[in-house]
DNA sequence: TTGAACTCAGACACCGTTGTCTGCTTTACT
DNA sequence: AGTAAAGCAGACAACGGTGTCTGAGTTCAA
């Protein structure tokens, strides 16, 4: 594995090196302009990559394209990401645990990119893409909610969503200055926790 | 610097019924048109409206000041439903748990407006203005602080932050028809109070 | 009812973006 | 070293959006 980056698909063509660095380079540049701006312009992304405009069109036939192998390569990005973190290995909590904490910059990073997507297609079609990294952690919630460690009176794709919603919020708490990294991390996996925990043996109700 | 346009602050102008009325279709076609598409133009916006163009000109100076006051107007709108819940009334958990199902839906309708905004205005910006509706829940979460019902070991404003993603998330869902609103509204109060909540008296960490 | 406010219909110039094309130079591979 | 791939530079038409203007109709309010 390694250096093996494809634009979009895995293909045929024997790409030249600096072809390859080109690509990476124009994807790097389009993460950063389009989360700086959620429209910027083919001429902005390639600049910020220090290529030419006609130079992307030699990579990527249409604009359309360009975004679809960004968010590609977020997604893949964030999968290897979550893989890493073992969601299978020990206790529901603390695979989640280990997990959130793992994710939740790479993944606060790409935050902006989702309303680049959020026009073009649609929102099951936009689901679907995310579906490759939150896959994974289907088996860790449905584990968590069998023994009794998450609740189980919601879907799991409910504890999906809150789960991705609470780690982009608190990447954007550190993005806006109102809580340090070191701060958050804690305070997500607490928040996270108790978001899908089950309601604790309290009396009551 | 006083705005002669103000759509939403009734003030000076003696504006007739029907410049009202168009104002009114105008805001209500652009929360739609921008729903469905954060770049909507201004002429798909008339179209939704059923004015002519050159009517939103009327009105509004440009582009700009128009989705202005369509996201004053809906904070507006969330910031009197929050208060109509009365969120400095009973318990922090009972005036958190009224909060949230009294408020959710109608954030959620507005959520999209979001990715409208963070392009233009800075986040700073951005949060300053959430905080006309923000800011009434400040009370509730210091409350449940202090007396223990909410974690007091983060900020109150991560609290916020969470609150608010979570809402966010479950109308996506709803929206995304992955769960049922009658589903969705105890499953967002319980994950809102877990996330929220101080540890219970449990063992560990 | 009359005048003013408002709307409609359509045009206009201006601008930025997209996608394509052209030579010409530089770089990588064998 | 030679060849092909890739890059640069700068042009081009086409398109759509914005903002302004005109000159008509129509609706409201006094």
């Amino acid at each position: 594995m390694s250096t093996e980056h494809d634009a979009t698909t895995p293909e045929k063509p024997r790409r030249r090196a600096d072809a390859e660095r080109s690509i990476a380079r124009i994807l790097d540049a389009a993460v950063d302009a389009l989360s700086a701006d959620p429209e910027a312009s083919l001429a902005a992304i390639a600049r910020q990559a220090g290529v030419v405009r006609a130079t992307i069109y030699m990579h990527f036939p249409n604009r359309e394209e360009l975004l679809e192998a960004v968010t590609d390569r977020a997604i893949a990005e964030v999968a290897a990401v979550i893989q890493a973190a073992e969601p299978d290995r020990g206790s529901a909590e603390e695979a989640l645990a280990r997990v959130v904490v793992a994710s939740w910059q790479k993944l606060g990073r790409y935050h902006a990119l989702v309303a680049v997507n959020t026009k073009q297609h649609s929102h099951e079609e936009l689901h679907a893409r995310h579906a490759a990294a939150l896959g994974l952690l289907v088996p860790l919630v449905q584990r968590g909610q069998q023994d009794g460690t998450f609740r189980a009176d919601v879907p799991f794709a409910w504890h999906l969503s809150m789960l991705l919603a609470l780690m982009h919020a608190a990447s954007g708490e550190v993005n806006a200055g109102r809580v340090t990294e070191a701060d958050a991390r804690p305070a997500l996996v607490a928040s996270v926790f108790g978001a899908l925990a089950a309601a604790s043996p309290a009396p009551g109700s």
